[in-house]
DNA sequence: CGATAGCTTGAGTAGATTCAAACAGAGTGG
DNA sequence: CCACTCTGTTTGAATCTACTCAAGCTATCG
């Protein structure tokens, strides 16, 4: 399979993109390479000149507090342009890493800047894609300021179910998801533990299952209940 | 004064705007008009065709859960364009309304698309405010999940202190902020009657001070150190 | 086979919530 | 002008969700 197809997938899950805008895109990524677990790809403050796709693995943005707790802002699957937005704001407030092993490929700022000149519906896709990034922000602000443990791990599983299919990364109800329970905690703003036996209640309640970095949902329609997940913020209705 | 001056010195606390692209962005706004209070400006799902800058007074995003209980997930002050991000999302997946009475203009859609594809400068600074907002958001988040009660509220006030100093809103320490503590508890996840509480802690170790609607910071070294308070994710330092 | 990372469980605790009640201030009508 | 109401604030007591500390378990890997 080709370098982008994955990222060209995730576009076309919400966007009609030409042949024209598709052959342009293709022509400035440059070459993919590697990450290993945990590697920060992106530091925050450092000044950048290019912005990252996520072609396989899972990376998340987070920040920290100075006793070194950390609070994950949004996790990066496959397809994902994980830091589009420092193009416009040169540097980030927050760093990004890997959390499994990873492939990706970079669009430099200067073509960026030339596709948003040259392709202006492409520089809307670009701001939608952003704005959607913003829209999961609000969503796990919710979580986090008003959902019970239960309710939050049971969104987060559903938003990953919904963001996987959209790339053909889920089997039915199942997907691979290599994250450790420490991992969803600082995801979840709960600690690893609580995630634990938020976890078993889920396994028993029949709703979900999550073992050895897999994801099986058991009940669709319960897990969906008990998380009163609305898919509305992830904009698939297409136009 | 005249009505988008406030708007016109947001954006200008953090980007150049020439005489050309001010003349652009005052030819195109409608005329203000008032919200009440409580009043929902801007239902979620709606489509939408303009987006609202806020000139005067406090609005909020928000998202509720079925029981009733919402979360704040941003608040805007004058000079903020409230759904900017409608522009490339046509309809929203939250709701704003007006926490105080308060003085609005709008910008067609029509009229954004004619500015972004005419003054590509002006496009980066578009985008880069809705990226602004998902900064905020993204603090938010480490506050939500993170932060204890304390810290949270310390973090808030900073935030507007910063904010609000952009626009000329603060008298050094001091600014107006015509909330409830229901409001606030909105914001940070917490019950009035815990922030209630907090608030009087805040007052007793002489950190600030917030009653009828205003906030007066006593001990802003101790506020930020309290709030592990980093103002880089406003952007401010550099163009 | 020991070392390490990650998961599981138990016991005690703390931070925040719920429920309840009272108080303060602004606005309204008799 | 006072009684009344409404909204918002304050405080107390009891409770609960999630956290901390502690220990043991499991699987993997060198």
């Amino acid at each position: 399979m080709e370098v982008i197809d994955i990222f060209l997938r995730k576009l076309r899950a919400r966007h009609d993109i030409s042949e024209a805008e598709e052959a342009t895109m293709r022509s400035v990524v440059t070459p993919e390479r590697t990450l290993r677990v945990d590697e920060v790809a992106i530091r925050a403050g450092d000044e950048l000149t290019e912005s990252t796709i996520l072609l396989e693995g899972f990376m998340c943005r987070f920040k920290e507090l100075k006793n070194g707790e950390r609070q994950i802002t949004e996790l990066h699957a496959a397809g994902d342009f994980v830091d589009l937005h420092s193009f416009s704001l040169k540097h980030l407030d927050h760093s990004i890493m890997a959390l499994t092993p990873c492939r990706i490929s970079t669009m430099p700022h200067a073509a960026i800047t030339a596709i948003t000149e040259q392709h202006p519906h492409l520089a809307r896709v670009f701001w939608f894609q952003t704005n959607l990034d913003a829209a999961i922000h609000r969503e796990w602000e919710l979580s986090l300021g008003r959902r019970s443990a239960l309710a939050r791990i049971a969104a987060l599983f559903c938003e990953l179910h919904v963001r996987l299919g959209i790339v053909g990364l889920t089997q039915g109800g199942e997907y691979t998801l290599p994250l450790t329970q420490t991992d969803l905690a600082e995801c979840l703003g709960l600690t690893q533990i609580h995630v634990n036996r938020t976890l078993k209640e889920l396994r028993e309640r029949q709703l979900v299952h999550f073992r050895s970095g897999r994801v099986r949902i058991l009940d669709l329609d319960g897990l969906v209940g008990v998380a009163e997940f609305d898919p509305a913020y992830l904009y698939l209705a297409h136009h």
